[in-house]
DNA sequence: CTTGCAACACTTTTT
DNA sequence: GTGTTGCAAG
């Protein structure tokens, strides 16, 4: 058999990994080390030399474009659609096998998925009702304790308060939150993944079946499963008995960046220590970026401890020096990045071959208005999604209630969306009827109406509610997907809500609703890995999990905007780090609290790494955050990375070009301008920072280094400017 | 039920 | 500095 396609471009260690006998395997990925490569491949190796089906092969990884991507990778090595194989996500496998055993599960078979927005509303409800005081009890924090419990696998009940009142609350709330969505018939993130582990530990059939199934598991980015994952995993895995599958682990502890979500790097130790017989093979030759910018990065994660221990290296050219940028502040170092991404797009490169990371999302608008000042396309990763926005939650919520009308979340959500006369009044009501006879509030609305209580006015409209759900669920029954949606926006008097708001936003969210439609006109079902489901259910759950995109104008050849951490995975020839400050990069909190740095280091390796040929830090000396000035000093990563790597280009290299909101670099006629040196009588030397005003009015912000920074009126001021 | 104002937060993010 | 959220007045 010719096996030439699938070891053909594969290195030597890569091809070891790929071909490597079953049993437990650890393959430490590098940055750019062709990790993917070597998982679509070792699966296209079982199948077509070592014979396993597809059937038998389940790949599991964090999100779902690395998912789809892997197994389109499979496809075209296979050239032809490969099915039965899985391929997902985490939660998406969960989901899958709760769908195929809901009532093993005990859940209601139409069960939904709530996301984070859904499982916080949930938690206030709760909170409500349990007559708790929200300030006290910030829903936020419940729900990360009741999220952070059930990543470790715990229960209320596995739980020992110590006698703490505070903890002994937060079980109490626990505990309700579950009750409520069990009776509610919906499902957390945490829950998906909870559940379905607790229904192969605990249902032994299953397990065996399962068990039995898989002959292959193959985790990526397994440095970022949490507790519960590596158990879920485990519990595939192949023991003495001979049945369970062989687990193919791909990973790297340097690019561990999600410990603060419950991501556990020590599972990586853990799995050579479970699975002591596991050959470990390091995947070290870096294909991506060039020498200088490999050695930046070995040097600075080289600081961390307890790491596995891996040096890339590559084949590739030196390249050029690593750039290293002070601005003057924040202003200027937009201007700086932007006005070099012009000259990168000068010279004849795409813009979407530039990269601007940052830390924190509030960096972003600077780069924003400096882009659209100068009329640059661009795209800004993160932010809401599609399937977040509000007006498609309430679109959805209704569509739920139509498929599940114990679904107290969607209840509340719409019942009065648009306004209808169901006030806060009746919705108490409600809520209390439905506390102390047990019910869902769709039920709970039905007796209320059976019973005296209400006024004329509040039962006609919450009657008018009810008819109006079932009446469109009546009216929906037979039809497509995208048509039961798009019964629903108009009827639902949705689509008029918005359409009578004005404005730009009103105008986008009638187009999104619009969208809609024809995202469930495209949706798949077939394709879908979702069995024993109807159409709308499997919809919605496709909602829930796989939340879209942001924009929808992907496509343009635009400059990239995103946090270093949703940069984990790509790569660009240029790459700029901004905002490399104390308090900033490290973050703040990672100083504070002891432990975090390591993380935040991670961070800056795997900004570093993704960058091919051009890397350019910048820090400001001065930034304007949240209102406030900061004066901070430049990361402790700088000096990390060894001189020999970086080239200051500290002032004046940036071509001017007068921004928006920037101002001319001549200042009057004494060649007073922003970066310029100067010394004061009183206040010593200094930086010019900003400065406003003409003539006799002109003045200068100074960042002086013994007596922070002062406004000086420039008439007054007699400063004295130094070379 | 809508409108307006004050209080609040504000690292990182997928599912 | 900006945006969201919750509460009270109209």
């Amino acid at each position: 058999m010719d096996v030439s396609h699938i070891l053909d471009q594969l290195n030597p260690a890569q091809r070891e990994a790929v071909t490597a006998p079953p049993g437990p395997m650890l393959v430490l990925a590098g940055a750019g080390s062709g990790k993917t490569r070597v998982l679509v491949h070792r699966m296209a190796w079982l199948i077509q030399v070592e014979g396993i089906s597809p059937f038998s092969l389940l790949a599991v990884t964090f999100t779902n474009k690395a998912a789809s991507e892997m197994r389109h990778r499979v496809e075209a090595l296979q050239n032809m659609p490969v099915s039965g194989m899985w391929v997902g996500t985490f939660h998406g496998l969960a989901h899958r096998l709760l769908r195929a055993h809901w009532k093993e599960a005990n859940l209601p078979q139409a069960f939904q998925v709530l996301d984070s927005d859904d499982q916080l509303r949930m938690v206030k409800r709760v909170l409500r009702n349990l007559e708790l005081d929200e300030t006290r009890w910030i829903p936020k924090h419940i729900t990360g304790f009741i999220n952070a419990r059930k990543d470790e696998g715990l229960r209320p009940q596995h739980i020992n308060s110590g006698g703490d009142p505070v903890q002994q609350q937060l079980l109490r709330i626990y505990t309700a939150y579950e009750v409520a969505c069990q009776r509610a018939g919906v499902v957390d993130f945490a829950e998906l993944l909870l559940r379905s582990l607790e229904l192969l530990r605990d249902n032994e059939e299953l397990r065996r079946h399962y068990r039995s199934r898989f002959r292959h598991v193959l985790v990526d980015e397994f440095q970022d499963t949490n507790t519960i994952q590596y158990a879920w995993v485990r519990l595939l895995a192949a023991d003495k008995s001979g049945d369970g599958a062989h687990l193919f682990i791909v990973g790297d502890d340097d690019q561990a960046i999600y410990g603060w979500r419950g991501a556990r790097v020590e599972n990586i130790h853990s799995f050579k220590k479970d699975f002591p017989s596991c050959l470990m093979i390091k995947l070290e030759q870096n294909y991506r970026s060039t020498a200088t910018i490999l050695n930046a990065a070995n040097a600075l994660i080289s600081r961390n401890d307890d790491r596995l221990g891996k040096n890339l290296w590559t084949q590739g050219k030196q390249g050029e020096p690593i750039k290293l940028y002070a601005a003057y502040n924040e202003q200027d170092e937009a201007r700086y990045v932007i006005d070099s991404i012009k000259r990168w797009i000068e010279l004849g490169n795409a813009r979407s071959d530039a990269a601007i990371l940052y830390r924190s999302n509030a960096q972003s608008r600077l780069f924003e208005e400096q882009l659209m000042f100068d009329g640059l396309p661009y795209r800004v990763y993160g932010g809401l999604r599609f399937f977040e926005r509000a007006e498609i939650k309430d679109a959805l919520a209704y569509l739920r209630l139509l498929a599940n009308r114990s679904d107290d979340a969607s209840f509340e959500r719409v019942i009065n969306q648009p306004t209808r006369g169901n006030g806060n009044k009746t919705l108490e009501q409600l809520r209390e009827l439905a506390r102390n006879m047990n019910l869902p509030l769709w039920q709970a609305a039905q007796t209320l109406l059976q019973q005296p209580g209400l006024t004329a006015r509040a039962g006609n409209a919450l009657r008018g509610f009810l008819q109006l759900v079932e009446g469109m669920h009546e009216a929906v029954k037979n039809l497509p997907l995208h048509e039961q949606t798009e019964h629903v926006i108009q009827h639902s008097g949705l689509l008029d809500l918005y359409r009578q708001e004005k404005g730009e936003k009103a105008e986008a969210r009638v187009e999104n609703l619009q969208e809609l439609v024809n995202a469930a006109r495209g949706y798949d079902f077939h394709n879908s890995d979702v069995v024993e489901t109807d159409m709308l259910t499997a919809f919605l759950a496709h909602a829930a999990l796989e939340a879209g995109e942001g924009q929808a104008d992907a496509g343009e050849d635009c400059v990239q905007l995103m946090t270093l951490h949703s940069a984990k995975g790509l790569e660009f020839p240029l790459v700029f780090i901004c905002g490399v400050e104390e308090g900033l990069f490290p973050s703040e909190r990672a100083r504070a609290e002891g432990g975090r740095m390591q993380e935040e280091r991670r961070l800056c390796y795997v900004g570093i790494t993704r960058a091919r040929q051009q890397l350019v830090l910048t820090y400001a000396e001065r930034r304007r955050l949240y209102g406030k000035d900061y004066y901070p000093l430049p990361s402790q990563f700088l000096g990390e990375i060894p001189a020999e790597y970086l080239q200051d280009v500290r002032f004046g290299n940036s071509k001017p070009s007068s921004p928006a909101g920037s101002k001319p670099q001549q200042q009057n006629g004494r060649g007073l301008m922003i970066g310029q040196r100067v010394q004061h009588q009183k206040f010593g030397e200094g930086m010019v920072t900003n400065y406003e005003g003409q003539g006799s009015h002109a003045r200068v912000e100074v960042n002086f280094r013994n007596s922070g920074s002062k406004w000086l009126v420039l008439a007054y001021a007699n400063l004295e400017v130094k070379a």
